[in-house]
DNA sequence: CCGCGCATGTTGACATCGACTACTTCATAA
DNA sequence: TTATGAAGTAGTCGATGTCAACATGCGCGG
């Protein structure tokens, strides 16, 4: 009878049973309510019922659960928009808004964690961890075979990848970053959604352009 | 006989004599050197040869220093960018590029500052902060005069200057970001002036935009 | 010219954090 | 059955942000 939480007793048994993934669990419900600062291994310890020192046990440091928080948090946004993707149809610049607003929104709903996958000092996060870079190639991956999709159907010109990839994930990031930056404090969703749209047109037919439509 | 450091017996005095000044210096020397995690305020009190506490005489809080800090950043760089503004001429399609090629600059040459900028976690930067958004404001302010430049010229169509502010902005803050994270890895100040510039045309023209010149 | 108030610095303390070490518990495999 | 090592605990260390109590000396009113 040594259950990981027997339902009576509640008697915590010694070994936890899945440390590391509550670890992980608790830590991204800190993150994403009161952001990574104040995300402290101790205070997930305590959360969890275990001992300050225990995380130690599957985490070297604070670096590599910040990392795996990343790698996590990368995974969800990559998962985001390729699911907005499917979901658009076939036209592609549906497709292409579709995984704007995505984009945008995962940073909305998921600030802390959007946070994180930013966050590249080296003290807080280990940007050679192999996962990590594995997981960003894979996202990075998604909107490469978008660009070459759109090429091939001439909504983008051809021409080296890098020098579109660049721009949109400049430009979208750069979105992300100023609504989780509060940069526009009183608008709610639905303003919040025009502003992508808008920035996506200008993005997709140039400050010059004159309005469609 | 109380200079703030005589020439030979550096009896160092009692009282500092801007001890202000020299907090923000030093500060910013390691925000630029460092990054802000290492940025402690015992050690720049170290550095500077006070007491640990002396800073709190001149600094409410850490949150206080970071965001004086950011307030000086944000001031620089909206110097930066007028400064190459005013030093591109009299075209605004080269001011505008002057404009895009300072800022990634900026964040390229005082990463550490930059990456206080948008840094935007309550518990680190005190965003309510009067002359911090005064900054911004007036920052902000430069971007929107372009703005109205450029519509009055016909380089932009008319309309709310915010569905033109939101993308240039974003857009360059993205640019940055990426750069400051280390995305182009390899990539050397000419190559990343480049990178900068066909960024510049992709937001000017359209993704969609068939190669110029 | 003097003395005193108050801004400025100092010392010492406290709670908390990340990290390490030595010890304990217990699941598993020989 | 047992012993081996993974997983968890307790205690400690140095560092940090912050505060309170105390020291210093600049500059102003007399």
């Amino acid at each position: 009878m040594t259950e990981k939480r027997a339902k009576k007793g509640a008697v915590r048994p010694y070994h936890h049973g899945d440390l590391r993934m509550a670890v992980l669990r608790e830590a991204l419900a800190i993150v994403e309510t009161e952001g990574l600062e104040a995300c402290t291994l101790r205070d997930v310890a305590r959360r969890i019922g275990v001992s300050h020192a225990a995380p130690y046990r599957h985490f070297p440091d604070k670096r590599a659960l910040v990392t795996a928080l990343a790698i996590d948090a990368m995974h969800a946004l990559g998962a985001a928009i390729e699911t907005a993707i499917d979901a658009a149809g076939h036209d592609l610049r549906k497709q292409f808004l579709a995984a704007s607003v995505a984009y945008v929104r995962f940073a909305r709903e998921h600030r802390g964690r959007y946070l994180v996958l930013y966050r590249d000092e080296r003290d807080v996060i280990d940007l050679a961890s192999p996962e990590l870079i594995a997981a960003k190639e894979r996202s990075f991956g998604t909107l490469l075979r978008f660009i070459a999709r759109a090429q091939k159907a001439e909504l983008f010109p051809e021409g080296d990848p890098m020098s579109l990839a660049t721009p949109i994930w400049a430009m979208h990031h750069g979105l992300a970053s100023l609504i989780a930056s509060r940069a526009f404090p009183e608008a709610d969703d639905t303003t919040l959604d025009r502003i992508v749209e808008e920035a996506h047109a200008k993005l997709l037919d140039g400050l010059s352009a004159k309005r469609k439509k």
